[in-house]
RNA sequence: GGCUUCCUAGCUCAAUGGUAGAGCAGCUGACUCUUAAUCAGUAGGUUCGGGGUUCGAGUCCCCGGGGAGCCA
């Protein structure tokens, strides 16, 4: 049996659900309304409408009844929203929907009753009147309701109202009231229509799902799915606080070079293009750090850069291609300056989670034994802020890993044979012994607790080309990093300012690379230049932010925190 | 890169190797206080793509695409 041919006509190729509602968009045309609506004044966010609610007016109006005594002055208060519309019920001339607008996110306060719960597109409360919301398995929102009455709404706001679809936008005006049933609602008196949605919306109850449709069209899962929304809000809000907080304590925020002729400031693969004007190779940034000290060098006392940063590695959960970084330096500090403003942001951070109610987080601000906490979960961890962050050498964490010290050689070559880890360079050249202790440092980082945020410090000389070894022992150098949730946060170093063991680290590392490696990594000579012009004694330190919000947003992919993370083309 | 696993209607999901289904969304109709509204009716498919085994493949095998998880 065969299928009917196809219709050749260009109608037909567009999907039937697509096809339906461009006939609703020409329905509405057809009323004289402009489908996509246009500039518009007056408007309240939905969290606002809802707050106008006057309980006295809407008695008043109740007991008024159908037909009012002529002295009777109607003074529930009127406003005008917009949103997009979550839920339709038509009941024939009287017609029920629910929009949605950003301010709907988790409710503030889960005690104050089930009765005013948006609910469509995934996100119902317990169902059943009296029962208390639950809001351990889902994140109810709050929605409006609007009522839009054949006998009310003045016209056509009627016959649009019959055309609307689901996740068409609108804008309602009308007295805020509550119905029997104790729901908050605008009764429409004046329906208008803000933009036309020519795409079928997700499922209204289980919502949109799929991971990768969730990645793909974050447009839809924004407004799909309040959680989403609610994270990425915190994670605005957050990045602000950062911000503040690092302008309170003087540091000023620039701008370096994205495009870079030599790779530097970090150790990764950078991603590569090519300039036309110039007709030049250039790289993506791996790093602002170079650029960052020339500042300082400069006479700029505290800067610090929202660096977008781009490495040309391997994807997973805590790696995006291009991914964003927080670096700063600060004159006449060190790294142990650089130790307390990373935890005191990090602090500071956690309080503003912990200040967001449920059912986005579920924190606490009481200590273990009496001492003053802030927790914050992640994942199966509740991560503790509040208490001091634990410090541990780099020595010190790895003998406890591996039981033998860093310095006994034997035992390192040993052990890394041992766990099949390389102990020579692709050449065949044996590795220096320290860059083969750093190979098993991995074991010795599983070992810290993730729910203690852990600075690390005091890393090897030989593995910090851009750090001052202390004074007291040149041997380590004055570096540390930060694990939290069992990931490295941070990076920090007191600045090697001495240009000639700066251009010595230079080239030593440069003699150590492979041919691959040398396409992109130079000799940066006018970075050596800057600093025979001076800089400052300084502290330095990076936060990768991106895995920062993972912590703060109790999200376990880096991918659910980046609005659009990288997704191999369909 | 290796192993495991998933991909079926717009969405969320079913279907011992034996006629591809449900709920929601859609469409038609009824309904002026609904709450995932309800009721009656109706339409909707390249089962990710290609090949193979079989009388017969959504299901088994191979190749390819995309996602997720674990490992390196």
């Amino acid at each position: 049996m065969n299928a009917p041919p196809p219709d050749e006509s260009p109608e037909q190729s567009v999907h039937r659900l697509e096809a339906q509602r461009r006939a609703n968009r020409d329905a509405i045309a057809a009323l004289g309304l402009d489908p996509y609506g246009g500039r518009t004044t007056g408007l309240r966010t939905i969290a606002e409408a809802r707050s106008k609610y006057d309980e006295e007016a809407n008695a008043a109006h109740q007991a008024a009844g159908k037909t009012p005594p002529e002295e009777y002055v109607d003074r529930r208060p009127v406003v005008k929203a917009a949103g997009r519309i979550v839920l339709k019920r038509d009941g024939g001339k009287l017609i029920w929907m629910q929009i949605r607008d950003w301010t709907s996110g988790p409710r503030p306060d889960p005690t104050s009753g089930g009765d005013e719960l948006g609910r469509g597109f995934g996100h119902g409360a317990a169902s059943g009147s009296g029962a208390p919301p639950d809001f351990s398995s889902c994140a109810p929102v709050l929605d409006l309701q609007i009522a839009v009455s054949l006998a009310d709404v003045a016209a056509p706001g009627f016959e649009l109202a019959k055309a609307l679809d689901l996740g068409d936008l609108i804008i309602v005006s009308g007295p805020i009231m509550k119905t029997k049933a104790g729901e908050v609602t605008i009764w429409a008196s004046r329906l208008e229509m803000a933009c036309k949605s020519l795409a079928p919306p997700p499922e209204k109850w289980k919502g949109l799902s799929d991971v990768e449709t969730r990645y793909r069209r974050r447009y839809v899962d924004l407004y799909a799915n309040p959680e989403t929304m609610a994270a990425f809000m915190l994670r605005s809000r957050l990045a602000s606080l950062i911000r503040r907080f690092l302008e309170k304590r003087g540091f000023i925020e620039v701008e370096t070079p994205t495009l870079q002729t030599q790779a530097g400031g970090a150790a990764a693969k950078p991603f590569e293009t090519h300039l036309n004007a110039l007709g030049i190779d250039l790289f993506m940034r791996i790093a602002p750090e170079l650029f960052l000290k020339r500042l300082l060098v400069g006479g700029m006392p505290r800067v610090f850069e929202w660096s977008r940063n781009f490495r040309n590695e391997g994807m997973d959960k805590s790696h995006n291609p291009e991914f964003s970084m927080v670096e700063l330096y600060e004159a006449f500090g060190d790294y142990s300056t650089m130790m307390e403003l990373t935890e005191s942001l990090f602090r500071e951070c956690a309080r503003e989670v912990a200040s967001q109610k449920p059912p986005l987080k579920e924190s606490s601000t009481e200590g273990a034994d009496g001492r003053a906490g802030l927790k914050i979960p992640f994942g199966d961890l509740s991560i503790d802020y509040g208490q001091p962050f634990l410090r541990v050498t780099y020595s010190e964490l790895f003998e406890r890993a591996l039981g033998f010290p860093i310095t006994d050689s034997a035992r390192v070559a040993q052990e890394a044979k041992r766990r099949g880890l390389p102990v020579a360079s692709k050449t065949g050249t044996p590795l220096d012994p320290i860059l083969i202790v750093n190979e098993l440092f991995d074991i010795a980082e599983e070992t810290i607790d993730p729910s203690r945020p852990t600075f690390v410090l005091d890393y090897p000389t030989p593995l910090c080309p851009l750090t001052r070894p202390k004074k007291s022992n040149p041997a380590v150098a004055e570096r540390f990093e930060l694990f939290v949730g069992g990931m490295e946060m941070a990076n920090a170093y007191t600045e090697l300012n001495d240009p000639d063991i700066q251009e010595g680290k230079f080239r030593e590392q440069l003699a150590g690379i492979d041919e691959e490696e040398s396409t992109f990594r130079n000799f940066d000579e006018d970075f050596i230049y800057a600093l025979k012009v001076g800089m400052p004694p300084a502290g330095g330190l990076g936060i990768g932010i991106d895995r920062m919000m993972m912590v703060m947003l109790n999200q376990r992919t880096i991918r659910d925190v980046i609005l659009f993370p990288m997704m191999r083309p369909v």
